[in-house]
RNA sequence: GGGUCGUUAGCUCAGUUGGUUAGAGCGCCACGUUGACAUCGUGGAGGUCACAAGUUCGAGUCUUGUACGACCCA
């Protein structure tokens, strides 16, 4: 009878066992592995992983993010592309060095007393030996990256390709040298681009202070500031020219207090008289704002506080630091000012304030607006084309509400400050002669791909720029470098560019993403992905985003440990709504993983049952069948997985613009449905297959015969599209059930077998077998009210006549099998005391129960549903009487509802006989 | 201050152009170890779809407003 276990499964699936087991399999087969000759002949489908930072510890984040890259690549694969995941590291500039200085303070040391070579060797050595340990940390979770084109933004490829940028943008006007206010981290000694300098809500004071008019101590202007401390490098006081207040003191002198040097006042637009007093402080060197107040006004710019954030006279600023407070720091003199204003009698009042302040977000710390030499990078031009690929439908952002976001940020766009003042990064490639810029009227930079050793014009000695380049200098280039740019005759590049889709979290919007779409259509003319899939935020159950310093973090390699995998898969990829935050509770990993963890409980045991039944010997391919040879369920099942296969294909696909390269309107917002997948696959799999496929199969599994074997292959059939279908998001169960498939001859690895595809053509409907399903649910639904232990059989018999008495008659094995009943088809419905339930269709299912039936009970059932189908056809009977409804709800739609009506109708009839009949 | 999004079952969330009796997982209740599976099975309870008005034959879905919450930007 069944086949002798040879080959059974254990018990309990392994999955410590698998996932070490299959992994290094995948990998040493190359099933990783993109091939650019290949690509020529298959559709290539990239992606290229947000590089984590070489320091980064995998987090939950992480797990989210590859993911979905790598469900997106396994499914891509197996349909057929050339998929290439590119992984990385990001030498994350500020970061690291961090990290590093952090090392060196422990000894007692800072970066200066190493000087800078030894410094980047110590950060190279750290790097070196635990940097991009994350990477091997992602392959514990499955990732079927690219191991082979691993790359890291400061590898010396990239670097060439760093330097090319910055050349080729100074040679088109668009890097330049620029004295302007900067953000600057005075503990990380460097300054930042406006999206490194994070708004944080803080609760602050708004200082109201008094000057004094210079020539008449009897008036006075009152100006607000939260920086007190920034008034020793005031330079004017800007009132609007239309505030009637102060248009007398226009062109007049104050005296600052303390220091009781004379400022203007100044009429300037940017004062809004509505706001405060009207008027304003204007510290050019502290203030972005007030530096264009000043420029405008050709002021002095005195910078009093320096860059690690200590007040004194750093420059232009002779006489403005008294010496009580030279040497402090900002925050410390700040105190220190609010007490020389109250002894002074400046300080008019002072209140509380919630404002926003900028801080770094490598450190915290509070940003200090600081004059400076910076270079920056002219971004309108760039912007201008990222804009015009995402008009054009070349580039889509998912979900949608986030390409408002992007095109108002790069509508408004600013230039971008990418010098920054540390010592871990790309050298800026800017060499100046100290000779022939002090001697001649050129103060031009030598910019240059390549070293620069002499002075191309006295051929004396040069010396490099000594600021190195933010970060995301080098990220912004990381779809095209990674493939070899600038090489324009890398087989890489000439394969993989454009890739396909973007995985990342909103985060990074501005930082990362749309950098990359301008450096792309910039450099190579073409948006470097199509898709830019935006996922949410992995939160704790308070909806707080999981952070080291919270400690409410979850560590994937735990839930890889207790779960497995396959469990941190599933829950990352279920639970997945489009760009839909996930929550995760930190103190119970039981609940957020065991439905994981269960699904692959449940897949193992499918999958123990069919081996054990269905055997190791060959099974006929699905297509060889004889139409006539399938049974209702065989056509049922084949029905079902044609639809769950177009179920899965429309959450996930398309996995590209279907025409030239561009999204249309009814394209854009579709795919990427990562939690629709999971529940298609998830509901063919347990649902259908197992709850009631598997069920109705078993008898015929048990006996010898044509339709065993009929039964053998459509259920070895139904599971290898089943564990097809869920490879990507579960690929250590499925790949290790399916080894074990006695299949038709089939590649060796699931990693690389076919995508499946639905059927051309149904040759039978699987309809029919809705009958089983209803008369079965009728069945259970008697015998749990009646507590009918399982091992019982109870007799069913089903009143029908005609085609459906004959459809029923045909399955009357199988019901009986699932329901446990002794089921008879008959014409006419037999007397006596029974339960009696009206099914959808009109037939009745009498269970006699002799001797266990309660009249009461049998009264209530059927009152119950009485009711609640006499209100519901109330209602329809009112829609339907509505003769608005019927003449202007479509045609269709009426003609539907009537025929409902008279179906429930004749169903209330039949349920109204069988209740009278109990009160008789 | 400007903008975006959300509010559906106890919890986390689906619900695609308005049209059956609004769904899933978890949790809960009852019964159960039947030769794949108790990490499971079977049956069940549970929702005035935040609130108010409007459009419509018809609104969870569209419009406006209110409340609460979240995020982004300045």
């Amino acid at each position: 009878m069944t086949t002798p276990d040879t080959n059974s499964l254990p018990s309990n699936y392994d999955f410590a066992a698998t996932e070490a087991e299959w992994y290094p399999r995948w990998s040493e087969r190359g099933v990783f592995t993109a091939s650019a000759a290949r690509a020529a002949h298959r559709e290539p489908f990239v992606i290229v992983l947000p590089p984590p930072n070489v320091t980064a510890v995998l987090h939950m984040g992480h797990g989210l993010n590859s993911t979905v890259q790598d469900v997106l690549i396994r499914w891509r694969r197996m349909a057929g592309d050339e998929a290439l995941w590119v992984p990385g590291t990001d030498h994350a500039g500020i970061a690291t060095q961090n990290v590093v200085e952090k090392q060196l303070a422990a000894e007692g040391h800072t970066r200066f007393d190493l000087g800078r070579e030894p410094f980047v060797e110590r950060v190279e050595q750290f790097v070196a030996q635990t940097g991009g340990e994350i990477l091997h940390q992602l392959k514990s979770l499955g990732s079927s990256a690219d191991w082979t084109r691993t790359a890291y933004t400061f590898s010396p490829g990239l670097s060439v390709a760093v330097r090319e940028a910055f050349v080729r943008l100074w040679e088109r006007g668009l890097v330049y040298k620029g004295h302007r206010v900067i953000h600057w981290c005075p503990r990380c000694g460097t300054s930042l681009s406006d999206e490194e300098a994070e708004f944080t809500e803080t609760a602050g004071k708004l200082y109201h202070i008094r000057y004094l008019l210079a020539d008449d101590a009897s008036q006075s202007i009152t100006v607000a500031t939260t920086r007190p401390e920034t008034m020793l490098g005031d330079v004017a006081v800007a009132v609007n020219a239309d505030d009637a207040r102060y248009t007398p003191f226009v062109g007049r002198e104050l005296l600052l207090p303390i220091t009781a040097v004379r400022i203007p006042v100044i009429a300037d637009s940017y004062t809004d008289p509505t706001f405060g007093s009207g008027a304003v402080k204007i510290t050019p060197a502290h203030d972005a704002n007030d530096f264009d107040v000043g420029k405008r006004h050709a002021l002095t710019m005195p910078v009093i506080i320096d860059a690690d954030g200590i007040v004194r006279e750093v420059e232009l600023a002779a006489g403005r630091v008294p010496p009580s407070l030279a040497g402090l720091d900002r925050f410390v003199a700040r105190d220190r000012i609010v007490e020389l204003l109250t002894a002074e009698g400046a300080l008019v009042k002072v209140e509380p304030h919630q404002h926003n302040v900028r801080h770094c977000y490598r450190c915290d710390t509070v940003v200090e607006p600081r004059l400076s030499d910076q270079w920056f990078v002219h971004m309108q031009p760039l912007a201008e084309k990222a804009l015009a690929v995402l008009r054009s439908g070349q580039l889509r952002i998912l979900p949608e509400r986030w390409e408002a976001v992007y095109v108002n940020w790069l509508e408004g766009i600013r230039d971008w400050n990418i010098s920054r003042q540390i010592w871990w990064g790309h050298r800026i490639p800017v060499w100046y002669c100290d000779a022939c810029d002090s001697t001649a009227e050129r103060s031009t930079p030598i910019v240059s791909r390549d070293p620069v050793l002499f002075c191309p014009t006295c051929g004396g000695a040069v010396r490099q720029d000594e600021d190195v380049l933010d970060t995301w200098f080098s990220s912004w280039l990381w779809p095209f470098s990674t493939l070899g740019w600038p090489d324009r005759n890398s087989a890489d590049l000439k394969a993989f560019y454009p890739g396909d889709v973007l995985v990342t979290a909103p985060e990074i919007l501005f930082f990362w993403v749309s950098r990359m779409v301008m450096a792309g259509c910039w450099f190579l003319d073409a948006t470097p992905f199509h898709t830019v899939y935006l996922h949410g935020t992995v939160r704790d159950m308070q909806h707080r985003k999981m952070s080291k310093s919270l400690g409410n973090g979850i560590d994937p390699l735990d839930v890889v440990r207790l779960y497995g995998a396959d469990a941190l898969r599933w829950t990352m990829v279920a639970g997945l709504g489009l760009g839909v935050d996930v929550m995760l509770d930190p103190d119970d990993l039981e609940k957020s993983f065991a439905p994981g963890r269960n699904f692959c409980t449940k897949l193992w045991n499918i999958g123990r049952f069919l081996l054990s039944r269905v055997g190791t010997e060959h099974v006929d391919p699905i297509g060889v069948l004889a139409p006539e040879a399938l049974t209702a369920a065989d056509a049922w099942i084949l029905d079902r997985l044609d639809q769950a296969i177009a179920d899965c294909d429309a959450a996930l696909g398309p996995p590209r613009p279907s025409f030239r390269g561009a999204w249309t309107e009814v394209e854009k917002g579709r795919g990427l449905r990562l939690s629709e997948y999971a529940e298609a696959a998830r509901r063919f799999v347990w649902n259908e297959l197992a709850d009631w496929y598997l069920e109705s199969v078993k008898p015929r599994l048990a006996t010898e015969g044509a339709d065993r074997e009929v039964a053998r292959a459509v259920l070895a059939h139904a599971f290898d599209g089943a564990l097809r279908l869920l490879h990507p998001m579960v690929p250590f169960i499925t790949e290790a059930l399916w080894q074990q498939l006695p299949q038709t001859p089939h590649p060796a690895l699931l990693a690389t077998a076919a995508w499946p595809k639905e059927r051309i053509t149904r040759v039978l409907s699987g309809d029919a077998f809705e009958y089983t399903r209803e008369t079965v649910q009728a069945i259970r639904k008697v015998r749990a009210e009646y507590n009918v232990q399982p091992g019982t059989w109870v007799d069913a018999v089903l009143v029908a006549s005609g085609t459906i008495a004959t459809v029923l008659e045909a399955q009357i094995e199988t019901i009986g099998v699932i329901a446990r009943g002794r089921v008879t088809v008959v014409q006419v419905a037999p007397a006596g005391l029974a339960s009696r339930i009206v099914l959808a269709n009109g037939v009745e299912l009498v269970v006699p129960l002799a001797g266990m039936i309660d009249v009461a009970k049998e009264r209530q059932r059927l009152d119950g549903e009485i009711a609640q189908l006499d209100k519901q056809l109330t209602a329809l009977d009112g829609r339907l009487a509505n003769e608005k409804f019927t003449a202007k709800a479509p045609p269709e739609l009426v003609d539907a509802e009537r025929a409902k009506a008279e179906e429930w109708r004749s169903r209330l009839a039949q349920l109204t006989a069988k209740l009278k009949a109990l009160g008789e």
